[in-house]
DNA sequence: GCTCCTTTGTTGTTTTCCCAACAAATATAG
DNA sequence: CTATATTTGTTGGGAAAACAACAAAGGAGC
């Protein structure tokens, strides 16, 4: 299992209430406008908590909106079990297809390009797909740098995603994971 | 509308969190097994609050039995808007219809007779029965007092709809309200 | 009867949260 | 551009909840 940074022992079930009610409030609102008219009072008051205890666990909203891309993320993976298990070529092929799905849903957040959005959503998402390849490579026995080869492989993933998702004909998720799934073996070097 | 004596103005998000917790926790339970086999632990455990922080709010689970079947039966009060409006016949008849349905609600969740719940129901339920119809009464300018008379026809009305509900082969509450019906008007003394 | 175990209330201390107030930074309108 | 709101980030003091520990009461099994 990728270890989660997070093996928080017992926490005090008031963090966890603030931090579960934050994190409903700012999905709710992310669904009704945008992130960038999304304002820390709207969060505090839809989640009746008090704005400064808002800050008590986050410096500001975007350090929201990038444990919240965090955590959204890594529920689709563990929806398809990706985080539980190892390195295959269909894994792999799964976790492109989930890396697809998850940003054209998150295209539907944000209206501008360029938008700290954008940037925030590239950045947490590259990091999440790195960690679960290096996982992945570890457990293999790569004979190349796991850390390269991750890097390598989330950063060409995820470029080729977000090129196919601005594509306006573009072809289904599936299809285009055949079709690059071979490129980013490569990056891997593993013959499995 | 019934003024409630619980005309909390500004109340701390805190307490009405805790508050909401361990009644839904309560309502929970009541649904899984008896009142009596419930235990404080079981509450806090369900409804991840501190033991301790139960007993700020309630002396007892009898205590916090009292307020949820107090707010149970006006919620039901509410659906039909009767705390919001004045004495007729048909009002009149459809809270009788309220009280037999929450009797035999009631009854799903205590199995044995006699016991500590079915005296609770009692108590809140008549009480609550006796302050609408007292509202009602001071509103038409009763020539008879208004507290004799709510306290009467409240107990009027609970007694028969718990003999009602003990009634094997009972006919439907509606019914049964209509056959009653005259009898609590006459306590009530109003010729309208 | 007697244990063993669970539940009950209660207490003192620590942590988290609420609240009001503030100056600074950002809108928004005219 | 100026004026008026609104939002932001931070502070100090007070209230509520968490936590651990305790004696006492109740229940289950033997």
């Amino acid at each position: 299992m990728l270890e989660n940074i997070s093996t928080e022992q017992r926490i005090d079930p008031r963090v966890k209430r603030t931090r579960a009610l934050i994190e409903h409030a700012f999905n709710e609102l992310l669904e009704e406008k945008g992130f960038q008219s999304i304002s820390v009072q709207d969060i505090t008051e839809r989640a009746e908590i008090n704005r400064s205890t808002f800050y008590a666990h986050f410096v500001d909203k975007y350090a929201l909106l990038e444990t919240n891309i965090t955590q959204t993320f890594r529920q689709e993976l563990e929806k398809r079990t990706l985080s539980a298990c190892h390195y295959s070529v269909e894994n792999l092929q799964i976790l492109i297809v989930t890396v697809c799905d998850f940003i054209m849903q998150a295209k539907t957040h944000c209206k501008a390009t360029g938008s700290q959005f954008e940037i925030l959503v590239e950045k947490q998402v590259k990091q999440e797909i790195r960690d679960l390849l290096e996982y992945w490579l570890e457990q293999s026995g790569s004979t190349t740098d796991p850390k390269l080869a991750a890097t390598a492989a989330s950063w060409a993933i995820y470029g080729l995603a977000l090129q196919w998702s601005n594509d306006k004909q573009h072809t289904n998720a599936e299809f285009f994971t055949e079709q690059i799934s071979p490129q980013i073996q490569a990056i891997l070097q593993l013959n499995q």
